[in-house]
DNA sequence: CTGTTAGCGCATTCAC
DNA sequence: GTGAATGCGCTAACAG
């Protein structure tokens, strides 16, 4: 059970000097005897010594750590904001915790606790779709731990966002099925809870009245992101009387899923109904036909996020500044629409 | 730059009581009086006091926090299989720390000491494909921190380590080529350097032997797993004299990509060409057409690997066995073969 | 340039 | 049941 452990004062002993000198030496301190530090360095590496971070951030109070809090883990989208956020962590000595809260609330809350426990530096964090309580979050404004949110973001605490253009992306999206000449045009919407979700609805909104389509409210069907629920609603709007003769989706897994079941139904895609997404996932451009969409810089979002924390916790807290940052959404025309 | 923290001397003080007696409050000890522990425990959520687990960890000399490295978050596999494992590792208390070596050698090095100097309990590693030296992962056998290696594993490394059946996976979906009439089949390996790609090359090759069917030595291309290459490949296949009519690819990205090139050819899959991959990603049943492959049991994967760890953590090194658990993989014909 | 001292926040003896 | 004392491994004044 015991590990061994090679410490400062080990090799202060070996040498028959002082652990200070041996510090100093370690953490390339000027101070210090070229001679001595040399026999410092070669012994610490002989012995394999490794310094004790938990030892060093317990003195200097201060973790090197960032925690991240993601809702999952099975689009490409989070893992690869991660990645991004992730490198510029890397690349100023800090490192990463993260945990996936799983859509649920309460894990969230118990995920922000564990990142309290573990004094994280900073955090990022990307809401559930069920979180309408920020108590668990506000904690961290309270004690100074800089945090930002990124893409499912907190509308009523004032702190630093990082967020893509949604409503330019959908709006755009839904002129460009105009476009095609599509009239009815569905949107199966995500959870009223994220803003994202409201952001692209008032873009699909804004882009039919501009174009003076009328809004049809049987054609709008928000829903809470389960795809095994995908099913339902688009056989419910295939199934209407008059059906949409294209349909803009809250994200691309739901897009995708909803081309499997337009072509299992036997429709022609975009010729009967014309199907567009959101993020521009890798397999989006696999699918066929190919999932017309919005792509979202990913890895910008997290290395933007990141940015701005890092550069949150070089600053005093009355200095920070509620910042948002809008990225661009581009459109993607593929052969769906 | 000062963090407020709520510690227990400041509750103590608060209390007029010894930090002994809030320690043992806090941490459930029996000998604490029901009053005082109430008032402690109140005051403690009141103040919103959070135990301090770099403290906690320091003098316990166990960081509760296990590291998993990982070459690369592009795929579906890796996220996967970290999901699980975190999962498990929560259960118990654990917090997990991930960083992706992104298929570098040097960066694995660097990942691995960061593991160390922060004092993980144990590690879970997926190999780079460049990593032929394990002198950086040999250290925490060294100095007692269990490891546990998965889908890339060290061979000369005597420690726990869990993997698909990339043999039989591979067979079984050679052999269902063969079923197919398929008579030249081309295999897309993996670079020599990982375990992976020789149990997958080997499966294809007493399949084909199996079968009588001659191995076309010009049909075998081992590749570095960098995506951008498949075109150039796979354009060298087709433009054979004698092209092959089938193309076992070592995983799923590389398989769709060769899809893609191959629908770009105007050639009809299966028919001109069969594909099969391995892994099912989740892009492999969006993609037209499906893709045949092996489906690894990702998410079990990473729950094993992290039992295996917390198993370990609980002995003593010498009773530490080196198994190696090898999860079923399981054929999934699709339209692609 | 080097050694001494104090203390980070906590758990854990050992006394009472 | 409670308190006082010790130390986890390290950095940061403070002296020389």
């Amino acid at each position: 059970m015991k590990r061994h452990q090679t410490t400062i004062i080990d090799i202060a002993r070996a040498l028959n000097i002082s652990k200070s000198t041996v510090s100093r030496a370690l953490t390339g301190h000027p101070n210090v005897n070229a001679q001595t530090r040399k026999a410092v360095l070669e012994l610490a590496e002989k012995m394999e010594y490794e310094r004790n971070m938990l030892a060093i951030s317990l003195v200097k109070n201060k973790s090197f750590t960032i925690g991240i809090i993601v809702p999952e883990f099975m689009t490409t989208f989070f893992p690869q904001v991660v990645i991004g956020a992730q490198e510029v962590a890397a690349k100023k000595g800090y490192n990463v915790i993260i945990s996936q809260s799983n859509e649920s609330y309460e894990t969230e809350v118990a995920n922000a606790k564990v990142m309290l426990t573990n004094r994280v530096d900073g955090v990022l964090v990307s809401l559930t779709k069920e979180t309408r309580n920020f108590d668990h979050l506000k904690i961290f404004q309270r004690k100074g731990i800089p945090i930002v949110f990124f893409n499912r973001v907190c509308e009523e605490m004032e702190v630093p966002k990082v967020v893509t253009n949604d409503y330019d992306g959908a709006f755009n999206i839904v002129e460009h099925l105009i476009q095609r000449g599509k009239k009815r045009i569905a949107h199966l919407a995500g959870p009223d809870s994220l803003l994202i979700s409201r952001k692209r609805l008032n873009g699909y909104l804004d882009a039919l009245r501009k174009n003076n389509i009328p809004v049809i409210e049987e054609l709008i069907i928000p829903y809470d992101l389960t795809l095994e629920k995908v099913k339902i609603y688009v056989k419910y709007l295939l199934e209407l009387p008059d059906p949409p003769d294209a349909l803009f989706a809250i994200n691309d897994p739901t897009a995708m899923e909803a081309i499997q079941i337009i072509k299992a139904k036997g429709l022609r895609i975009p010729e009967d109904i014309a199907v567009a997404g959101f993020s521009n996932d890798f397999a989006s451009a696999l699918i066929e036909p190919g999932l017309t969409t919005v792509s979202q810089p990913m890895r910008e979002i997290g290395k933007t996020a990141m940015q701005l924390l890092l550069e949150m916790m070089d600053k005093e807290v009355s200095e920070w500044k509620a910042i948002t940052r809008t990225l661009k959404a581009e459109l993607i025309i593929r052969g769906s629409s």
